[in-house]
DNA sequence: AACTGTGAAAACTTTCACAGCC
DNA sequence: GGCTGTGAAAGTTTTCACAGTT
């Protein structure tokens, strides 16, 4: 297969997501046109990124929604649950928790770890609160290959190392800090300092151009 | 002033970020390629995106830290403090509140807004939630720019119309849903679930590639 | 007729490489 | 000698445009 870049999975996830709302509302199929205006982007990109993958529409008809469907689940790996770990039970690792649409698409969190005694043991939504010092034991146990990294950015660096021994093979780090994994562990991170510094830029150098998504 | 991309802006942010570092350090000068390592970039790239906004280094020296820290302060639109407003009280709202590094980089939640009766009159670290009807006002008196969306998605939008025509010109989005706005607005989202779906794909595909960040 | 799949063109972004200044 | 600023080259992503299938 190859090379596929960043935004075109980031693509996929939103045809898939419309996708779903599609075949939820019962039609059963759709064009590229239409699945671009959905999703924010042309006909000739949705074209383009599916062929990457192989040939799933039919000229003159359009996609099958239910077969896109599951083709782009597939590509994606939603096939089965991925258990997750979460790492950091502050106020962002409880949000995160909370945070329905992991569940939906199949990732359910089932560690949460704190080096705070106080937190340590208390049960969110039944999961336990477990110590630090068990993570790599739990991970490795249950077989964790997925994290959400929600630590204070001083400590994030050892936390990612300990994680990546342990089978870890992707990130969601939310340390606000920029971390170094070995080949093979995928990185993706959320820095609201910077989107806030990114919409400053914007606002203070207004001249027209909108932006949308 | 020629186009900026993106990806630019969101480099010259993390420039800043090391900057404050090593001003706080005492160091008074720093190379192109010194910055670039720090930032997880090339020494090129630090020296081209610099020069979008003018000539800052000294050839054979490099950048003097205190100045180029001041000038990126002043490109990004840091020079004053931000009011914000944060829509939505649940969850995200609260841990977005209380994210000490808005506030270290001059961005103020001073009006937080929720449809919820039961959370209106709550005080977050004396800031009352205000009532939703009430957002076009306060919005409008306190002069508010940016605004940050942590409402459920199918709210989204028309929470986004009323701040734009309140004068927000900047909405930092969590709603996990695309939003339209007219030109003269900027967006950024942030949207987890498509970032866990990223790792879901790079997992599941883990050929060697490593990423960064 | 409607609409996909795809090579080729265009646009954009990053890297190279070096002249020029300190 | 060390290091910037920048035009040119390379690489990447998006858009165009159309031949080909249903």
């Amino acid at each position: 297969m190859k090379k596929v870049s960043e935004p075109t999975i980031t693509r996929l996830s939103v045809y898939l997501r419309h996708l779903t709302v599609l075949s939820e509302e019962g039609v059963e199929t759709v064009s590229s046109d239409d699945l671009a205006d959905r999703s924010g982007t042309t006909a000739a990109q949705v074209r383009k990124d599916l062929s990457l993958f192989g040939t799933f529409g039919k000229r003159g008809l359009g996609y099958r929604v239910a077969e896109l469907k599951a083709q782009l689940r597939d590509i994606l790996g939603l096939g089965s649950r991925w258990p997750v770990a979460l790492v950091g039970a502050g106020k962002i690792g409880a949000a995160l928790f909370g945070y329905a649409k992991f569940r939906r698409q199949g990732f359910f969190i089932e560690a949460v770890f704190d080096a705070d005694p106080a937190k340590v043991g208390q049960r969110w939504d039944g999961v336990e609160v477990l110590p630090d010092d068990t993570l790599e034991q739990v991970i490795q146990e249950r077989k964790i290959r997925i994290a959400v990294l929600a630590v204070p950015s001083e400590a994030a660096q050892a936390v990612v190392d300990r994680l990546v021994d342990a089978g870890v093979r992707g990130i969601l780090n939310f340390a606000g800090h920029r971390i170094n994994v070995p080949a093979g562990v995928a990185v993706r991170s959320v820095d609201m300092a910077l989107e806030m510094e990114g919409l400053s830029y914007a606002v203070t150098h207004a001249a027209g151009g909108s932006e949308a998504e």
